[in-house]
RNA sequence: GGCCCGGUGGUCAAGAGGUUAAGACACGGCCCUUUCAAGGCUGUAACACGGGUUCGAUUCCCGUCCGGGUCACCA
């Protein structure tokens, strides 16, 4: 029974001590400015028009001017759910925090996830704004947050706390002493109840203040939502008398969230798992406002490996991580969005498996199969994504890419590869197209590193020449092979030619010959296309001979053999 | 430390109260083969631990451990 007379004196406490009057002066006061009622803002940004079932995502990145492999995996979820559906994908600038922001840091956001191959249908663009519920950088929106700021003074739901960082940290102090949580809530929330000509005396005397949330609520208690990625969420009620308003007037996160996805009629909230802590935060903010709260689905955060344990992608630890770096290498954007995928819905990577050619967007994406545990980053994964990616384009298309790719990428190597594109692309067309095509190139730079041999410019000799064929005899070899080379020659007839004069020297016509007779032969025909193969590609590993020669061409072909020769004839 | 979220092979991951616990990448072997890249076949390898509930638990519950996240007038 006095257990709870008190809880009930508690809950009395817990309403605001000014009366309805003081507290319409006090939001008089404090928004001079604000003329607009909370409901016109609800005819400003009427309910959406959409389809049933149409998805209204966001993204909302904060302009420091770095986007890592984590927020394309991330938008990419977004710009699926919304574009799937019919629904509209929005890019909302979080700037509120000025002392982030970079210069030109929204720009390198939208081409950089351009690039990448998501697109918005609304919000900041390289120019300005684009749709009807904006503007969409939040520091421009000042007036709508304070307008609901004010609105919640005058309910008696929100206050002006004038404390110093160092009564915070005072606070703060004494709370880990008395190992209480740390926090402005409840009896420690000192400027809950300040009275309204205290109030007055400090708004006199001009000193700076925060506008934060009176919180209602009970931590002993609980509330469930229902995630759209993990399933229910049981939370304890949040008593946290966090901060709306900075001194600057521009809302914190947790406010501009709560105000902005309501008026931007946003139906799913797509954010990384760091957000859970503070959903009870948001949960009251809706819940005070009176607000439909969204479909909230909390992704798991992509990791990378250090030393033995796993950690989260940070923007400042993994520069490497950052969408620059795969576009610099050359990935294939949509080999990213592939290998992305293949980490974001479980199943993608079966139904392309089962529908072998068919776009990524035609599949059908949802957040249910979205993981709730920490996805290591693997580059192993994405190397034999692109590989598969690679193999199913045409050499035209490869070249477009790489065209496009090194005139901003490759500079000393665009004007080799534009110079002649026919010669390119013969190039890149090795083993291409039929039922097995080869799968050796990767991403832009390994496909220079794996040509370049082509070019006479780039083309050294990278490995030894065949340790079991003697420099004499190699020069020889490659003498008489010379003499007989003829660019007409079909692949079959080349070998033969091969082969005579491997066994003409004492090599076996087949390896399976050698094998079983070691004694009796110098080597097999292999050595002596491999001893051919550094001759003219520098490598000892090469795709096919015949087909690199066709490229070369009678005359370069000779000159390469001729150049081995007088090599060999040195050492 | 408090609170929150997770934990199936090396990696990404399916899975359901009873399965021989999928598949992909990586790795090994064999085949093919003039090298390589592929391709085909094949192999090694997993339900963190301890208690319950149950005829039966990897699956449900509790505890432990481990990992991550978060505790700002940053997002």
């Amino acid at each position: 029974m006095r257990q709870k007379e008190k809880a009930m004196t508690m809950d009395a406490n817990r309403q605001s001590r000014l009366t309805p009057a003081e507290r319409d002066t006090l939001a008089r006061r404090l928004f001079p400015h604000i003329a607009k009622r909370p409901e016109e803002y609800e005819e400003i940004y009427p309910p959406r028009e959409l389809p049933q079932g149409a998805y209204v995502t966001r993204l909302g990145p904060s302009p420091t001017g770095f986007i890592h492999l984590g927020n394309l995996y991330g938008a990419l979820a977004d710009e699926r759910l919304a574009h799937q559906s019919g629904g509209v994908f929005i890019l909302r600038v979080e700037d509120t925090d000025n002392k982030r922001e970079v210069p030109g840091a929204v720009d390198l956001i939208i081409s950089s996830l351009a690039y990448f191959g998501v697109e918005f249908d609304e919000g900041a663009t390289e120019g300005g704004d684009k749709g009807n519920y904006g503007p969409y950088r939040q520091r421009q929106r000042a007036e709508l947050y304070q307008t609901f700021a004010c609105h919640l003074v005058r309910q008696g739901r929100a206050y002006p706390c004038f404390c110093t960082e160092e009564e915070l940290a005072e606070i703060r102090e004494r709370q880990t002493a008395a190992k209480e949580n740390p926090g402005y809530y409840g009896s420690w929330a000192k400027h809950r109840d300040l009275t309204m000509a205290e109030i007055e005396a400090r708004l006199e005397a001009g000193e700076p203040f925060v506008i934060r949330l009176r919180s209602l609520g009970d931590p002993r208690k609980t509330f469930t939502v229902e995630d759209g990625i993990r399933g229910p969420l049981t939370m304890p009620e949040n008593d946290q008398d966090f901060v709306l308003l900075k001194a600057d007037g521009i809302p914190t996160y947790h406010f501009a969230h709560v105000i902005d996805d309501h008026f931007m009629r946003i139906t799913h909230i797509l954010r990384g798992e760091e957000w859970l802590a503070t959903l009870p935060y948001h949960w009251e903010l809706f819940q005070t406002l009176g607000f439909e709260p969204p479909v909230f689905c909390h992704t798991t955060v992509l990791m990378k490996m250090e030393g033995e344990t796993k950690r989260k992608l940070s923007k400042r630890k993994d520069p490497e991580l950052g969408l620059d770096y795969y576009r610099q290498l050359g990935y294939l954007p949509a080999a990213v969005r592939s290998y992305l995928m293949t980490v974001l819905n479980s199943n993608y990577e079966e139904w392309q498996l089962a529908n072998p050619g068919r776009a990524l967007t035609e599949f059908p994406f949802t957040t249910e199969k979205m993981g709730s545990s920490g996805a290591l980053f693997d580059l192993d994964k994405l190397q034999n994504v692109s590989k598969d990616i690679l193999a199913g384009l045409s050499a035209q298309e490869i070249y477009d890419f790489l065209i496009a790719w090194s005139a901003s990428e490759a500079a000393e190597a665009h004007g080799l590869l534009a110079k002649d594109p026919d010669y390119v692309k013969r190039i890149l067309n090795i083993g291409r197209g039929g039922e097995n095509p080869r799968k050796d190139l990767i991403y832009g730079r390994q496909i220079l590193e794996f040509i370049r041999f082509f070019f006479d410019e780039w083309f050294s000799r990278e490995d030894e020449y065949p340790e079991q064929i003697p420099a004499g005899l190699a020069v020889t070899l490659l003498k008489e092979y010379a003499s007989t080379y003829d660019c007409a020659d079909d692949n079959g007839l080349w070998f033969d030619k091969v082969r005579e004069l491997g066994v003409k020297h004492g090599f076996a016509p087949k390896p399976k010959d050698y094998k079983k007779n070691p004694e009796a032969y110098k080597g097999h025909v292999g050595d002596v296309s491999s001893l051919l193969r550094v001759a003219l590609s520098g490598r000892r590993n090469s795709p096919d001979l015949w087909e690199i020669q066709q490229i070369l061409g009678q005359e370069r072909t000779k000159a390469r053999l001729a150049q081995a020769v007088e090599e060999l004839s040195k050492l």
